[in-house]
DNA sequence: TCCTTTCCAGACCAATTGGTCCGGTGGCTT
DNA sequence: AAGCCACCGGACCAATTGGTCTGGAAAGGA
């Protein structure tokens, strides 16, 4: 048996199949965040993914089925900023930080944003689970910490949620509505100064509006 | 539909139609605004406001023409805030009143809201010569204006772009998330004192991030 | 070597899609 | 009364949809 194959790895096999499956995931990715799971068609996504819709079957048995494991896949690393929250770092470079990451998460996963956004506004009929007990205890968590911060007089007073949401929402917005200000602006993430400038911003609205001025005046 | 008003005035016939035609047009936003373009469907659309689906195509010729007109008829109110935005105003006054009428629309307005993102995140394909030109405009315009404040001191140093990016972000993002709002918080805009909450704690984190201390320090 | 398991694609299927055709109905003018 | 015409719906159509079936190629262990 003189096998020809250029130095192939054990598992060969189950390499090149997994290969093809995150190709098809990406694919999928793609065209979901794009059209949504009823708009995009299993033909397409097998297309743009270089295989047969049949093969895209095999791996995955249903459309459901992989619009599931495309968004199991993003959620993890979607939440992951927030997580990072640390109630031992100063509010200042905890939301620092957050704000920096999150503009990063804009810019180099658009389509996991989108897709994000997209079935949030369906009513996010196969997260709604996740969100009601994994997220749910998360921003518990991190408004526990914010109210610490505005215990010990380190952030002035406000409401950790609408925080949440006001850092969420805005750095979500330069994903999602990326052509609006593409048309407003004419720049893009891509952009470093633009990139830097967004993280600037948004980082002195908030923090400026949210820490103590050092001159203690009541 | 049999018997539609027993005494009907002149023109019954005429605003019989317009009625129709609005019905659709409610169904149509109803449902492109969950499931997009593609994934709303003639039939489904049609169900929903009552009439046969070849009642809908006498109406609108194509689904595409459909999608434009609601799509056309929700685009001017949703410029309508950031056009009041006016330079004789205070940025207090100016900003503030922003924010509150943009809440307004994330109540009133969900499912235009939403509309307006999915078509966003589609890049906007039927709008995107609208916000080149007319979008533009109207954020340069602004952009002026809030220069003008900075200019007089009357409020620190921002690029107006973001600052009006943050702005439109933060207030979209709680009618297109509304459902991760909700699990999250378990409350909804429509309850008063969470609109009332919302309102107050975007305007306290923008604008006391922005609008200088009255002790005059340089 | 043989044979089982894994992998893959073409033909095919029922359901749904956007859209057309045709035959009507009923209000409005003459 | 009569006829014109805006209005409306059922039947229908070709294309596309998500998904199945069948049959074969290619590993890999025995």
């Amino acid at each position: 048996m003189t096998s020809i194959t250029p130095a192939a790895p054990t598992g060969h096999r189950a390499a090149a199949s997994e290969a093809r499956k995150q190709r098809i995931r990406d694919a999928a990715l793609a065209l979901f965040s794009q059209f949504g799971l009823r708009g995009a068609s299993l033909d397409a996504i097998a297309d743009q993914a270089g295989v047969s819709k049949t093969n895209l079957l095999y791996y995955f048995p249903s459309k459901e089925k992989l619009y599931v494991a495309v968004l199991q896949q993003i959620l993890d690393t979607w939440l992951e900023p927030i997580r990072a929250i640390d109630a031992e770092q100063s509010p200042e470079t905890a939301i620092g930080d957050y704000i920096r990451i999150k503009v990063e998460l804009s810019r180099d996963h658009v389509q996991a944003s989108r897709l994000f956004c997209l079935e949030m506004i369906q009513g996010a009929p196969l997260l709604r689970e996740d969100l009601q007990s994994k997220l749910r205890l998360l921003v518990e968590e991190k408004s526990r910490v914010i109210e610490g911060w505005i215990a010990r007089g380190s952030l002035l007073p406000v409401d950790p949620h609408h925080l949440i949401y006001l850092l969420w929402g805005t750095t979500q917005h330069y994903a999602d509505f990326a052509v609006q200000i593409e048309a407003i602006s004419g720049k893009t993430l891509a952009d470093p100064a633009f990139f830097e400038a967004t993280v600037e911003n948004i980082t002195r609205i908030v923090l400026g509006g949210l820490l103590p001025r050092t001159n203690a005046d009541g």
